[in-house]
DNA sequence: TACAGCCCTG
DNA sequence: CAGGGCTGTA
């Protein structure tokens, strides 16, 4: 029955692979191939997924990372490949109880109804199942390198080993009630078998040649198109069976609806108890170290090679799948279903919610050896504060849903940047160097196009749904308020004043920048705005001197400034970019005059002195005039 | 000594 | 645009 490379399945598709080869066989399935002696590969994952974390994460880390994890799991080349089979499916069969558990708090699960043998079992799994609807469809982490020794080798928590047991015990639970529910499919569908006569073997490998490819190896979650096909054969299902016309179709239609809503089922109770499994180990988690909070390496570096192997096997069904189906659908699939043969168990999908302390040495290294359209997002990098707010509102609600949701989140902020673009990956290294460094210091809000992602040192960052960008640029959104740091939109304001101030006081900035939290450092960056303002601005006077020179200008008179001039516009082009400002005359006559100090002082010869400049400094510095008052309005741009 | 401002550099 | 060095000033 596993006689084929069943560990090349995601664990999602293993739940349908196993259906559909109970079906196949026909209970010709010995329990014993299935049901494994102990839970030690399952519980000693567990316990490494935990106990790694506190002695070798950054080794690991980085070995993890430069082992090319793709590679080497669609080469089967790993050590685990050697490990009996039997041990991967006695801990996927784990994880399928798990999941068979969650469902059974599911009201909508009635395939499995009665489940009174493992009843506490099924309560304590309908605890965890609320407990965590919160967190549900969290992205997962996999762990496919897990070389498990015993925890108490080195030395783990008592607590730890509590959970490990308790988890240990929910698995145990989870496997009796997989069985139940295969017992259970088994019954229904052999029902239909009787019904329907000698249809049967035809049935079952149609089963497996159909449905089997058409949705055994992705979950049907309720995407338009799955869901659309699902309804259809709802509604198609028992009027057809009655007419009784094609009994075939019928039987098909009704054996693939009811897989259907099973793994549909399947699908939400995975999330589910990935999530219970996860929160129970990361509160665990919370009592180490930082870097024993380190999770082992992130599940997306096996996602790419085992979307690949799974597509060698399944690619008509992967691409019919994939059509229409919505991005973050697509992307808990990839992380949920297409887990390679190292993964046993939901236990090690863990989304790693280090301190800001841990970003630098988790994010920069990740690579994705990932189709660009297939990750709209990635959330397995660490989520402080409010970003793991929003982060979990995307795991939960999908990266199109709004985020007015959120207490914290103004609904305004809730549009997509409208140049995403898919590069998830490049995401993951924006965002370390935007949370530890420039969106503490310099928030940016929107509303400057692209300086603003140019000014939150984004060049290479594009985000699918504009998801990581939004966030990006929510941050600087509540940060505005904060108001600890200058933003982009302060520059632009402080470009603004220039045309009327070129030497302002720091009285002056901090009349017209009232929102900004002053101290030290952010008045010298103010002055230092303008120093470097002023800079340009007589580089480009002394330009524009010269080459009046060079090309003959004689007269001092003949040094303009207008609006039509090259000056302004270059002018005109580093302060107001935009363009939607009106210079006022007074810059222009300035301008003109400082010009023409240039001018006058190049053709006397006056730039043989070193300091031939500051005489014209002294002069312009006079020409300040007051700025509107308008600009002290801190919402005046 | 502290600070503002300029210059140079990246 | 920011950082750092340098200089002039109070």
């Amino acid at each position: 029955m596993f006689d084929e490379p069943i560990t090349s399945y995601s664990n999602g598709s293993i739940i349908s692979h196993l259906l559909r080869k109970t079906i196949h066989t026909k209970r010709a399935l010995d329990e014993s191939h299935f049901y494994l002696p102990n839970l030690a590969v399952s519980s000693s994952t567990m316990a490494d997924s935990s106990q790694e974390d506190q002695s070798s994460i950054s080794s690991r880390d980085s070995a993890a990372e430069s082992a090319s994890p793709g590679s080497h799991l669609s080469t089967g080349a790993s050590p685990e490949e050697d490990r009996p089979l039997s041990d991967h499916l006695q801990a996927k069969r784990a994880r399928v109880e798990n999941i068979i558990r969650g469902m059974s708090g599911s009201p909508n699960s009635r395939l499995h109804g009665e489940n009174e043998r493992a009843e506490s079992d099924v309560r304590e799994a309908r605890e965890a199942y609320r407990e965590n609807k919160r967190k549900q469809r969290l992205p997962q982490h996999q762990e496919h390198h897990l070389t498990p020794p015993a925890p108490s080798n080195r030395g783990s928590s008592g607590s730890k080993d509590e959970e490990c047991h308790k988890l240990k015990e929910q698995l145990q639970s989870m496997q009796r009630l997989l069985r139940q529910l295969q017992e259970k499919f088994l019954q229904v569908y052999n029902q239909e078998g009787t019904e329907c006569e000698g249809r049967d073997d035809t049935g079952a490998e149609n089963e497996d040649a159909t449905t089997g490819k058409e949705s055994g190896f992705v979950f049907p979650m309720s995407t338009d198109d799955e869901s659309e096909r699902t309804s259809d054969r709802a509604k198609g299902g028992l009027p057809d069976r009655a007419k009784t016309g094609n009994l075939f179709l019928t039987h098909q239609k009704e054996s693939g609806n009811l897989q259907d809503t099973l793994k549909h089922e399947l699908c939400k109770a995975v999330s589910e108890s990935v999530d219970m499994v996860f929160k129970k180990i990361s509160s665990t988690g919370l009592k180490q170290s930082p870097a024993q909070r380190m999770c082992p390496r992130p599940e997306h570096i096996s996602v790419g090679a085992d979307r690949k192997s799974q597509e060698d096997g399944n690619q008509e069904q992967s691409h019919t799948e994939e059509t229409g189906k919505p991005r973050a659908l697509e992307y808990y699939e990839s992380t949920e279903t297409r887990s390679a043969e190292g993964q046993t168990e939901a236990l090690s999908l863990v989304v790693r919610k280090p301190p800001l302390s841990q970003l630098s040495s988790v994010t920069p290294t990740v690579k994705r050896p990932y189709p660009l359209h297939h990750s709209p997002f990635q959330f397995n990098y660490s989520t402080p504060l409010h970003d793991s707010q929003i982060l979990e509102h995307l795991l939960k609600y999908g990266p199109h849903t709004s985020f007015g949701t959120l207490p914290c989140m103004p609904p305004s902020m809730d549009r997509a940047s409208p140049d995403s673009v898919e590069r998830p990956w490049d995401a993951i290294a924006m965002r370390s160097k935007v949370t530890s460094s420039h969106l503490a210091h310099h928030p940016c809000p929107s509303g400057l196009g692209p300086v603003t992602v140019d000014s939150l040192c984004l060049p290479h960052v594009k985000m699918e749904c504009g998801d990581l960008q939004s966030m990006a640029e929510r941050n600087s959104y509540m940060s505005l308020n904060i108001q600890e740091g200058l933003t982009p939109n302060h520059l632009k304001k402080a470009k603004l004043m220039f045309f009327y101030t070129r030497y302002p006081s720091s009285n002056v900035l901090k009349t017209f920048f009232p929102d900004v939290k002053f101290n030290r450092c952010i008045t010298s960056q103010l002055i230092k705005w303008f120093s470097n303002f002023r800079e340009f601005y007589y580089i480009q006077m002394e330009k524009f001197a010269r080459q009046a020179i060079v090309d003959g200008v004689n007269n001092v008179k003949d040094m303009s400034v207008s609006r039509d001039s090259e000056l302004f516009r270059a002018l005109n082009m580093h302060y107001n970019k935009a363009n939607d400002f009106q210079v006022p005359e007074r810059f222009l006559e300035v301008a003109e005059i400082t010009l023409q100090e240039f001018f006058n002082a190049i053709s006397t010869a006056k730039d043989s002195d070193p300091s031939w400049k500051k005489a014209i400094y002294k002069v312009i510095c006079k020409l300040d005039s007051d700025v509107p008052d308008e600009f002290k309005s801190s919402t005046c741009l």
